[in-house]
DNA sequence: ACGGGCCTCCCCCGCACGGGGGAGGCGGTC
DNA sequence: GACCGCCTCCCCCGTGCGGGGGAGGCCCGT
């Protein structure tokens, strides 16, 4: 069956790019569209998608807010995939607090975005549009970030070791002999770990690994 | 002028091993040994070394300790060179915050001591022998580790501004493009930036961006 | 006026990396 | 038995990366 979801987003133009880009996918649907937060968890309610793609800015109550309602009241809650521009750099920190599990610049080209939908659709985690980047020289703390949303990456225990040694500044030869495999089993589990990160090469890995905390500074 | 040395540790076999291996160098000249950490002091003040190869594991007073004494009671202090052991990890974490400048692997290989001692000299730091990586896992937290070791780096702006794009987890084009020079111009600063940490690619380079609190996750 | 640090750009070159395939074994579940 | 997820290993292939050189322009301090 296909994956269905919702679109949120007060710009109708937006809301219309995203449909035409997803239906034009045989496996997506959409599902509905809501032009504010403070409309999105009737609609979930009602619709029970399986992905939320969820604007940030929007009148009445934002993204973040709306994010935050959804995972809290609605049980076995849809994945929420936050829309950003490169404007909403602040935004994105707490939208990973606040549980979402992966962001997608507007200016996507469509092949990422359908790409972005099905990744946390199938339960995966899209940690690295580039924007997501930037918010890590701007904040201090302010609590843990989301552990879970690499959690929520589902990493066999393999690949979850593999990154561990990534982690480490290890190179796939090195894994390899401390893993006692060969390099082209490592290198399986590398690929593997990147897709699932949304990762574009073992650098983005290890920085997402530290931004989730899936591995702890000092 | 020579680089000179001050060798620290209770093992004469070690003493002489890297006596060997650095008084083979035309620019690297041993000023003199201790067996123990609590002779470091006076030995410092006396003989005014550029750098002191430490070990950790000493009778008396360990070389976590010794490094924290020279460095607050000496002025001007030479440089900290940690000499570590595979099963010395638990140490490493402790000594960077003790204000050690570098690390080394008593099973180094010679070529690799002589680099290590020419680039604490040069006032640059080495965090990257591959057993530093391995307190990560296993440390939760106990303070801030030394962000002054990158700082005491001494990366240029530019340089600088290289790494915290890096650790954003852009590529060399990309940073290039971000910072309106030419591809090779971030190669340069990359190249830089590498030997000044003593890593040996980006993903070393971004971990002790964060193990130093160069950059912040979250 | 000269040196030195920094930034910039260029060349060549080898290699690890990562994508895209496929495939066999093994342990679970249905 | 059939299926599926996981781990393991293999192929080909393009390319981004990093090392090793060098070089010119700029500013600054002496």
């Amino acid at each position: 069956m296909p994956v269905t979801v919702l679109l949120v987003d007060d710009e109708p133009l937006v809301r219309a790019g995203l449909r035409a880009v997803l239906e034009a996918q045989p496996d997506i649907e959409v599902a509905g569209e809501a032009a504010d937060g403070a409309a999105v968890i009737p609609l979930v309610r009602q619709l029970r998608p399986d992905v939320v793609a969820m604007d940030v800015r929007m009148p009445l109550m934002d993204g973040i807010e709306a994010t935050r309602a959804v995972l809290r009241t609605v049980p076995d809650p849809p994945k929420i995939l936050v829309v950003t521009t490169f404007e909403d750099d602040e935004f994105v920190y707490e939208a990973l607090r606040a549980g979402a599990d992966g962001f997608l610049l507007k200016r996507a080209r469509p092949a990422e975005i359908v790409h972005a939908v099905r990744l946390v659709a199938a339960g995966d985690s899209l940690l690295f549009p580039a924007s997501v980047r930037r918010l890590a020289a701007r904040y201090g703390d302010g609590g843990r970030p989301a552990r879970a949303a690499l959690e929520r990456a589902r990493l066999t225990e393999r690949e979850a070791e593999v990154l561990r040694q990534m982690a480490r500044g290890l190179s796939n030869a090195e894994i390899a002999a401390r893993l006692v495999v060969s390099a082209e089993t490592v290198k399986s589990h590398v690929s593997a770990v990147l897709a699932k990160l949304g990762a574009r090469d073992r650098t983005q890995a290890v920085i997402a690994a530290y931004e989730s905390g899936f591995v702890e500074p000092g």
